[in-house]
DNA sequence: GCCTGGCACTCCAGCATACAGAGTGCTAAA
DNA sequence: TTTAGCACTCTGTATGCTGGAGTGCCAGGC
């Protein structure tokens, strides 16, 4: 039984058998229900009895492609039935070029990217009855446009970043000791000077760098300045990982997830956040479109899921992820090329030079 | 039948029959499982046979107090059973004062509005054992403290405007024509000198009033100030109502909701807002704790929920509401003065003067 | 050697039956 | 007015039965 792996049976497969497994997968994916030999006979589109079948089914499940629930019930694919699928028997379809275009008109250049992100996971769902996941993107190549600050009450200041444009992010920083309005204004002055369109990251390294120098011989105003704007900029790099869920409800439609106790599994995790997250990081190195097909995703939550991503690109950097999640017997040749193409007129909406 | 109406059978009600239905009501809240009349002849803690208990029973249901699921079941309370329990029967747990202590540690001041918000909605969660709700605060008295403008390409300009001390709002603005840096700055000053500290509301009206003057004889700067500003606040009154929840997963836990039709409405509700935020709306203008049992809501999909909620103020403002939304069976006594505490909490919490 | 018809076998889903448990309503007696 | 008793009803569970679907295997045919 364990002699015969999966691995090596990849190339073992005759026509005949493969031909067979992908009828298999499309029929279980169409309707969910085990397949019989009988019914694969009448639709595989081989001349063959249901006894020959049978035989060939009883081959891919010594070989670990597909398994039955129990004795009389037809098979259904495993992971590795579906992973042979997408991988080698798979045609993608072509897009339908009407849905290509509401797509794009669904997401045209928006002032706020967060109002995109969300109009792509609306779009994700309910295109493919799926739920629709997007992260929320991380901001490249952050460089600074122009600091203020403005004083507050208890020796705090508001300060006012502008990033990327049209980005602002705003914090509360603690001070050690009054600044008046005035000298607030001076060390903004000096800091937009110097650090005006440059990188993020850049500046944090310079602060930091000249933190040390300052205390000794600079003017109050730069050394005010330096420590202001570290503060100001901490934990501005750590991004503040975040996605955003639609239709998460369709997924109750699906008669495998639809018990109760993996329903409040899932939508914890949807609600934690921690595990998606963690699963999406991995996805975003990748290079085009992604697939996790049940346990492969190595969280026990989404044993029963089947997952699809693409990242997607401002100005060929990958600032984000997108897919969908669903059951396993998710109808991959429709899904995969629209998270493509997803992500790419997402990655144009966002590219802020039309 | 419907010659006795529960209304002037409130009245009628003698001693014995409230605290029958009083125990009948602690017991279904408790376990939720229909009350026999022999668990509560020995629960209620009147001497009486079970046969006896029955004969009220009949009459409580007559009155429509309690109905029975079928014929050998048991009792539970119905909407008008629930409701004279909340009103007349039910004495509310004095709050554990360990409880409080911890409440008031888990809300105190923050910086950022949102996350107090959802601190509340955690913890009205956590400690129920209910899904948390809460509305995200207007912004009741807007008072603008600074506005800048900065250029963007394509004749845009993003307004950056502070308010109420520490909360920074921005907006992407279009312009009739190209501005250049120092006509934007001059614009910002005009607005600045003008109306910093004024409420929202009052600036809008006094822009609103000008720009008729302003076309006629004002200098070009004054105009583009005025028509800036104007685009600026613009929507910025209607308040974009939205709400917090958390701990929808718990629901699941309860049985009168944990089947896959109604749970995929309750968080289809939860999803579209549209009806929650409806209802939330109702209880901002009522004074105190405000309980919606079942179909008192209004909203079908409540139809088999209980909503506790109260609002909260900042400076005798009101600026928002909270609540709790689970199955009928409650437990009252001990939810109601906690929804009521963390409104009280939470409003101070939100109080920028500490 | 591969394909196929046939057959025995297994399992599930649905249905009827039986039965115990819980609870009620009613009646008659205290 | 209260209570004990009793017949009745309904649910949930267990049991057994049956038809349908599907399999595995074997023997015969090409």
């Amino acid at each position: 039984m364990n002699m015969v792996k999966a691995e090596q049976s990849g190339a073992a497969l005759n026509d005949r058998a493969q031909r067979l497994l992908k009828a298999l997968v499309e029929s279980y994916i169409g309707d969910g229900q085990p397949v019989g030999s009988r019914t694969l006979a009448r639709t595989a589109g081989l001349e063959l009895s249901p006894a020959t079948i049978r035989n060939v089914m009883a081959d891919l499940e010594d070989m670990g492609f597909i398994e039955s629930p129990h004795t009389s019930a037809g098979r259904i694919p495993t992971v590795q039935g579906y992973r042979l699928f997408v991988d080698t028997l798979l045609k993608v379809q072509p897009l339908n070029p009407g849905l290509v275009d509401a797509l794009k008109i669904g997401l045209t250049r928006d002032d706020n990217p967060l109002s995109l992100v969300e109009a792509a996971t609306q779009i994700l769902s309910g295109v493919t009855s799926l739920a629709g996941i997007v992260t929320v993107p991380k901001r490249s190549s952050v460089s600074l446009r122009r600091i203020e600050f403005l004083p507050l009450a208890d020796k705090r200041a508001l300060a006012i970043m502008v990033m990327n444009e049209q980005e602002v992010q705003n914090r509360v920083i603690q001070l050690d000791r009054e600044y008046s309005a005035s000298e607030l204004q001076e060390v903004a002055n000096y800091l937009n000077t110097q650090f005006a369109g440059k990188n993020i990251r850049d500046v944090r390294a310079a602060l930091l760098s000249e933190l040390d120098e300052a205390r000794k011989g600079m003017n109050r105003i730069m050394l005010s300045a330096v420590e202001l704007g570290e503060k100001a900029f901490m934990a501005e790099e750590s991004g503040d990982d975040d996605f955003m869920v639609s239709g998460q409800t369709r997924l109750m439609d699906y008669d495998e997830l639809a018990d109760v106790a993996s329903l409040r599994q899932l939508f914890e995790a949807f609600n934690q956040k921690r595990e998606i997250l963690h699963l999406l990081d991995k996805c975003i190195s990748a290079e085009g479109v992604q697939i996790f097909i049940g346990s492969e995703s190595g969280h026990q939550i989404l044993d029963h899921c089947s997952v699809v991503t693409a990242p997607y690109s401002v100005d060929d950097d990958v600032v984000g992820v997108l897919g969908v999640i669903g059951p396993t017997r998710i109808a991959y040749d429709r899904v995969i090329p629209l998270v493509d193409i997803t992500a790419r007129l997402l990655g144009a909406a966002l590219n802020p030079r039309n």
